[in-house]
RNA sequence: UGGGCUGUAGCCAAGCGGUAAGGCACCAGACUUUGACUCUGGCAUGCGCAAGUUCGAAUCUUGCCAGCCCAGCCA
């Protein structure tokens, strides 16, 4: 531990932490309430709260941070664990908070003989009401100088259930004047008869995320609490709470805040996620445009290229706003090393050889990735009746395009250098087909086309379905729930009727639909008979 | 306007008193039967601004300016 170089702001800190107050191991933990599915910014906070205490060769804590039985439930808390597992990481022990609420609740017995917590019977609004301004200090509440045993009988008979939701809390007796809002006098107990997804009816009072939240870092000898920068503010409480509560033992926990990830153009927050959901905008947790780990999982993202993402944003404290091809770059790297090449014409049209025998067949060799070393080539047939790629004919061509024009040649991968001889259009004035010729000859000739596109035979392809996903709200809107059904972009699902080689349907897997991008198989609607494939990324494009 | 925090390239981000790493993006070129990949080169005389300390400042001091967070019995 002692040769470890750190590479960002929070491991400097674990250094002299080490170096100052002889840690021997760094325990960190990863706290989600499970009321919700994991998204790319639960990645970055997963990712840092494990790499860190990876790389002091000390471990991490799964605990749910289920304080708040009327949101929570084992859903969510199995959707969590499943991501987490999903981007690779290993918790050393899982724990939820309300394992902790004996333990909780005696710590703020402990308070309350200390004369530093107190029952309280104002009301929200008239806590709301003394509670001060950002420029005024509060006002102590009537109750807060109560005796410690009428305290003490009274936060019982709030745990025995004899008063109803809201009548009552148990506080902190910090200062009402304190420039730190969250040290006046916070809450650290209300009543909620409410049914705790794990404790069942066992409690009807439960502890403010500020009072659980240390203490239970403290109770699994958390030494690093790695959270985000909105709760600065509530360290000078993080702090109270564990220098205040006499039952903790052992090295105090830190707590250190980091500036949460912001991706341009994406919403993170749940509200917006729940809204979207179930207006039916989406197709659930898991669609494709949802920045949730089910998303980007189902969308072909690999959990390590989530992980190399939050790697290379790095950790810090500025507010940033993170660029999404970031992400894509780390993607694309991983499957141009990866990804099985597959040819697949996404948007065809038609093409005629008309100097191929039509009863013919030949075998044309397709390399996987000519690029990589040891990689396999594959087969596909060659016949008179082909696919191209629409955008790969051009009839009145843009300055430098050079793939197929009227009487200009291209190369088929693999294949033939053509010709289009004939442009044919049906009624409507839109291209049917073209008819094309092989030019056997052309080395001799000395043809040397720019272009090379990729084709396939219509006798030997299959008809499948290819979904493009881009941003659910429309370019620059940014998200409000009043004006949602405006904002949503009717072009962010673009399915198309596109065909693939037939080896393409036994790939399960991440494929390359050559020089069109990275696609996959859609595991939740894709059926026999009825293939539906979604684009990853695309491949970069400079055309 | 109280408190807390942040400002280094288009976007992230190193740097911690010795003369601006790296990644993404972008530009130019080479290679290419994927306009991809790969390779080569380019991309901050300047670190929010202004003074000061120093032989020397992105780094220290002071003063400004800008942005973010906080007034739940949510986390």
């Amino acid at each position: 531990m002692e040769n470890i170089t750190p590479s960002n702001f929070i491991e400097q800190e674990i250094v002299s932490d080490i170096k100052e107050k002889g840690l021997k191991t760094i325990v960190t933990r990863f706290p989600p309430e499970p009321n919700g599915y994991t998204h790319i910014g639960h990645a970055k906070a997963i990712c840092i709260d494990f790499m860190t205490a990876k790389k002091f060769k000390g471990y991490t804590n799964l605990r749910m941070d289920d304080t708040n039985p009327s949101k929570e439930s084992m859903h969510y808390v199995k959707a969590l664990m499943n991501d987490i597992k999903w981007l690779g990481f290993k918790w050393k022990h899982m724990y939820y908070a309300s394992d902790y609420y004996e333990f909780i609740y005696d710590c703020a017995i402990d308070l309350i003989k200390q004369g530093k917590a107190f029952v309280c019977d104002l009301s929200a609004d008239e806590i709301s009401a003394t509670r001060g301004t950002l420029t005024e200090p509060g006002k102590e509440s009537p109750y807060r100088n109560r005796s410690i045993e009428e305290n003490l009988k009274l936060f019982e008979d709030m745990r025995a259930g004899k008063f109803a939701d809201g009548t009552r809390t148990l506080r902190a007796k910090i200062d009402m004047a304190h420039p730190n809002i969250n040290m006046r006098d916070p809450v650290i107990y209300r009543i909620q008869h409410v049914r705790h997804f794990r404790q069942g009816d066992k409690w009807c009072i439960y502890p403010m995320y500020d009072f659980a939240h240390p203490l239970s870092d403290a109770h699994e000898g958390i030494t690093h609490s790695l959270c985000s920068l909105e709760f600065e503010d509530h360290r000078p409480l993080y702090n109270w709470v564990i220098d205040n509560c006499r039952l903790i033992k052992g090295v105090k926990p830190r707590q250190i805040e980091f500036a949460r990830l912001n991706i341009d153009g994406t919403v993170l927050s749940k509200r917006y996620f729940i809204s979207i959901v179930n207006k039916g905008y989406v197709d659930g947790w898991d669609d494709p445009r949802m920045p949730t780990l089910a998303g980007f999982r189902r969308k072909g993202y690999t959990a390590n290229s989530i992980k190399e993402f939050c790697k290379r944003i790095g950790v810090s404290k500025s507010n940033s706003l993170v660029q999404p091809h970031i992400l894509e770059a780390c993607i694309r790297e991983e499957l141009n090393q990866n990804a099985t090449r597959v040819v697949a014409v996404v948007d065809p049209i038609k093409v005629n050889i008309t100097n191929y025998d039509s009863a013919k067949a030949e075998k044309i060799k397709i390399s996987n990735n000519p690029t990589v070393k040891n990689s396999k080539s594959h087969t596909m047939m060659f016949t008179n009746e082909l696919y191209i790629e629409r955008e790969d004919f051009m009839i009145e061509p843009t300055p430098k395009f050079f793939r197929l024009v009227p009487n200009g040649y291209v190369r088929l991968m693999g294949a033939y250098v053509i010709k289009c001889d004939e442009v044919v259009k049906d009624e409507n004035g839109n291209i049917d087909h073209l008819n094309c010729s092989i030019v056997y000859d052309a080395k001799e000739q000395g043809i040397k086309p720019k272009g090379t596109i990729h084709w396939l035979s219509r006798k030997y392809s299959e008809r499948v379905r290819t979904r493009k996903y881009g941003n659910l709200l429309k370019e620059g809107e940014v998200y409000e729930e009043e004006i949602l059904d405006k904002i949503i972009n009717p072009e962010s699902m673009i399915e198309k009727v596109s065909y693939v080689e037939p080896s393409a349907l036994k790939q399960k897997s991440n494929m390359q639909f050559v020089r069109m991008g990275y696609y996959i198989e859609d595991k939740k609607l894709s059926k026999k008979g009825d293939r539906i494939y979604i684009e990853t990324v695309s491949l970069k494009d400079s055309k």
